[in-house]
DNA sequence: CTATATTTTGAGTAATGACTCACTCACTGA
DNA sequence: TCAGTGAGTGAGTCATTACTCAAAATATAG
């Protein structure tokens, strides 16, 4: 752990012009055919350099593979995803708490949608190389629980909210997202998906407020 | 499309035995290792078989892929999703809501389990071969879009639910159990999750009354 | 401009793995 | 008993591909 932490830093300093450029043209491919299917030849190709080069710069494809999510990881999102939000998050004492709400899930699904490519690799490979995910369990999930945990409570304590357990409110509003994002990729016209405001209007009013008619509060 | 049905039956009759030998071997290897990195030969030695064997049952190693989801979801899926789910709304009437989505709930977790091998594969598959998800989107989803909307209509018409669009009712309790099970298999520890029926307890008191405190009705 | 160090190249290599096919052999019906 | 049948076999084929390395290109130093 420790030892992942400083390899993330010496990657970050140490990864150069043409490494970006040779992982930006593996996300490419990869996310086209998958890891598996994907051939180096095709990767040298659209990175634009030889087959030989890509060795130079990456012991093997599959350390390419592993290259390519650590170091956008570190980056890319953990800055993004997590400053970004807690910076709206900051916004709260002005605004409404439903607007604020919605500036997050805008941003996220933003975020999520121009990262596709990157996003489709990691998460198909990672059910066969769970390794992709250490990055994301060790570092991004408990920050990400430490500051949406404290958003939380401070508006349970407002009074707000309803004392729900606040990572329980976090993975919810993730998986409606996630899953809205999903349907609208797999299948939209199946799940009748309408334009993005209004779908992430709907999602959050019932976030808020739930399918059911009576509200018993306990 | 109306090919596609005819070949489901056609497909669902003539399995044989050792048709099914092999593809439950596929499974299990192909969930193990990915269909990329999966050899022939290693679903021949767990099925038991000649590799010759499995040339003689399917055309090529792809076709071992897609043979794989088709009878499963129309044998497996069909009967036991819908069915299954129909009956528990059957008993709506002797019950509270409450009750019955607890027990749909309970019910789509635990099929999700058993099959956990058969989803993973088909799911990290279907990002790079489409044509998987075909069944789902053209039988499955529509089916259960017309189910869910009918029980969710009648409970607004009762006046249990709001009105909400059923297809988004239905999405958003997908999304929940989908995001529930996918934490629990990735990240327990970093969720906090607890107990099974403590988590689809609290998944369902959230689905119903939201985290806002003040509920209003519009 | 020459010498030296560094980077890039891509043809070559060795391994691999999907698929074939000539053969075996258990079974059937006469 | 025996010819006929076809399911099953697995060694072999052939294309593919990750990776190597000697040489070429390019950059840097003197």
């Amino acid at each position: 752990m420790s030892d992942e932490m400083r390899q993330f830093d010496q990657i970050e300093e140490e990864l150069t012009e043409k490494h970006w450029k040779i992982l930006e043209a593996a996300v490419k491919v990869f996310s086209e055919k998958g890891y598996g299917a994907s051939r180096t030849s095709e990767v040298a190709k659209e990175a634009g350099v030889s087959e030989g080069t890509i060795f130079n710069y990456f012991k093997t494809k599959k350390d390419l593979l592993t290259s390519m999510v650590i170091p956008l990881v570190v980056r890319f999102f953990r800055p993004l995803i997590l400053l970004s939000v807690e910076k709206i998050f900051r916004t709260r004492k002005d605004r409404e708490l439903e607007d604020v709400l919605l500036d997050v899930m805008r941003d996220r699904v933003k975020l999520v949608k121009s990262n596709l490519p990157l996003i489709k690799t990691v998460a198909t490979e990672a059910a066969y190389h769970p390794e992709l995910l250490d990055p994301i369990r060790e570092q991004m999930a408990p920050k990400l629980v430490e500051i949406a945990a404290k958003f939380f409570q401070e508006e349970v304590a407002k009074g707000t909210l309803r004392d729900v357990d606040p990572v329980l409110a976090l993975r919810a509003l993730m998986s409606l997202l996630g899953g809205y994002i999903l349907m609208r990729e797999v299948m939209p016209e199946a799940m009748r998906l309408q334009d993005e405001e209004t779908e992430l209007r709907r999602l959050l009013d019932l976030y808020l407020h739930g399918v059911a008619k009576q509200d018993r509060q306990e």
